[in-house]
DNA sequence: GTACAACCTGAAGTTACTATAGAGAAAAGT
DNA sequence: ACTTTTCTCTATAGTAACTTCAGGTTGTAC
């Protein structure tokens, strides 16, 4: 199968798929005479394993891991496991930031009733005003 | 005041400031002779507004807009609290999709119960038997 | 035989910065 | 006055995970 009947069957584009091809998350497959990427059941499989990754919001990084880890089926999937806890570590801090954030913005919103001029405005005021804190670092890859 | 000085007092990089210049949120300041940037009051104060805006995780969009309207100040500030309340709604969106990632990923785990083989690992096969859905377009900015 | 879809490569754009190099200006030390 | 250190300048490239574009080739349908 030719790469646009793939990238149709893993729900993504063919830019894509030869995005992945490029960063070494799916092998380069074999080509026709006139130089078209040619596809097997084993690439579906890659690719939609990517996808399914990258809807859970995983990294390029955690899913080469992945994919690694995958390819010796013989041994134990402690390894796995840390990857994937890891991620959901991610996720974790990153809904905490969030849920913190959205505090400080309804707080910073109830401080303007309706329309005043620009210059009463409580939000911007509040904004202003705000104690300006370091960047934090982040410490996910998520957002 | 040099751009030392500005960066320490509003919490960031000099390279922020001088790529903050470069995007057009912070207005370009006088110059010495020797060609050094030479920063006032109004500056601190709308870098400060800047660095606020993004610790909340706006777009630079976001405050680009914002400090337009700031600038009129005699307007109404029913835009104001609009692009505020769709940062809200940004941030309430990306909570909402990361809280049912979590839940995916819980479920997920839940399949692997300790130390197999990895071609048996619960986490794998049902990374691999996912439904494969079309990419999500992302609705807000926030990653 | 010619239109058109699907494919190819390579490069640039996206976001909000960070990092580096090489050079000149100012401040501090002696 | 001279040296050393620190600060600043510009320009360029890198980050993550793609998307978009330009310009060209192949395959298929009529
Ligand atoms: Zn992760
Ligand atoms: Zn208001
Ligand atoms: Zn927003
Ligand atoms: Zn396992």
């Amino acid at each position: 199968m030719k790469i646009g009947k793939l990238a149709q069957l893993a729900q993504c584009t063919v830019e894509t798929v030869r995005y992945y091809e490029r960063e070494g998350l799916l092998a380069a497959p074999a080509r026709t005479a006139g130089n078209f990427r040619l596809y097997g059941a084993a690439h579906i499989e890659r690719l939609r394993f990517i996808r399914n990754c990258r809807a859970l919001d995983m990294s390029h990084d955690e899913i080469r891991n992945l994919l690694a880890l995958a390819d010796r089926p013989a041994e134990g999937c402690g390894a796995v496991n840390a990857v994937f806890d890891q991620h959901i570590v991610h996720v974790d801090e990153r809904i905490r930031e969030l849920a913190q954030l959205k505090e400080q913005l309804s707080a910073l919103r109830q401080r303007c009733a309706g329309e005043q001029a620009v210059d009463t405005c409580g939000i911007l005021q509040g904004l202003a005003a705000m104690e300006t804190e370091a960047r934090h670092e982040r410490h996910t890859h998520l957002g």
